[in-house]
DNA sequence: GCCAACGTTGGC
DNA sequence: GCCAACGTTGGC
């Protein structure tokens, strides 16, 4: 039985359109215990929605699947990377990724806002909830089925179509 | 840019 | 093990 998550992310820094063009990719950078073990408890096939954060218009953008379980987070390892943990060892690593993969994306995108007038329904969702940063979270399958209802889901870009009509010159 | 919330660090 | 200081997140 797959479980959900819901999956933080700057979109200045990676967006659900980053996720759709580049088809999968490593979820690295997290440095928070609780997030990481969340980001442990995830199984293949498991869905997470893709949270844009730190935006003009903060909300759930699109949703991913989980490609691979958690591996070593190979950011922790580097020098030159920004999420390198000099506490951080090969024998031990202390950090944890998933590769994720696109499945869809929000149409359109469901704000935060609108996200709150569904908190009753949404229970103690903690994505509503003062003061919340983690930026790994748990969904029920309640939750999710509500969300997942209140926008359509675009599944791929649609292939780049070339007309007949224009290669023949019409219109 | 402000500020509330909260995790982490480090002195004791 | 307490707790103050500090850093980060993220909405507004």
């Amino acid at each position: 039985m797959a479980s959900y998550w819901l999956l933080k992310s700057e979109p200045d820094e990676f967006s659900i359109a980053d996720l759709e063009a580049r088809k999968t990719e490593p979820w690295t950078g997290v440095r928070n215990y609780l997030a990481r073990n969340h980001l442990r408890a995830m199984a293949q096939d498991d869905l997470f929605f893709f949270y844009h954060s730190s935006c003009p218009v903060p909300g759930i953008a699109g949703i991913g699947k989980i490609a691979q379980t958690a591996v070593p987070d190979p950011t922790q390892f580097d020098p030159e990377s920004d999420y390198f943990d000099a506490k951080s060892s090969l024998e031990l690593p202390r950090w944890s990724s998933v590769l994720t993969q696109f499945q869809a994306a929000a149409e359109p995108l469901i704000p935060l806002d609108l996200l709150r007038t569904q908190a009753e329904a949404l229970d103690s969702f903690a994505l509503l909830q003062r003061g919340n940063r983690l930026s790994v979270l748990p969904v029920t399958p309640k939750q999710w089925q509500h969300i997942y209802n209140l926008c359509n889901w675009r599944t791929a870009k649609l292939p780049v179509k070339r007309s007949k009509s224009r290669e023949i010159g019409v219109q």
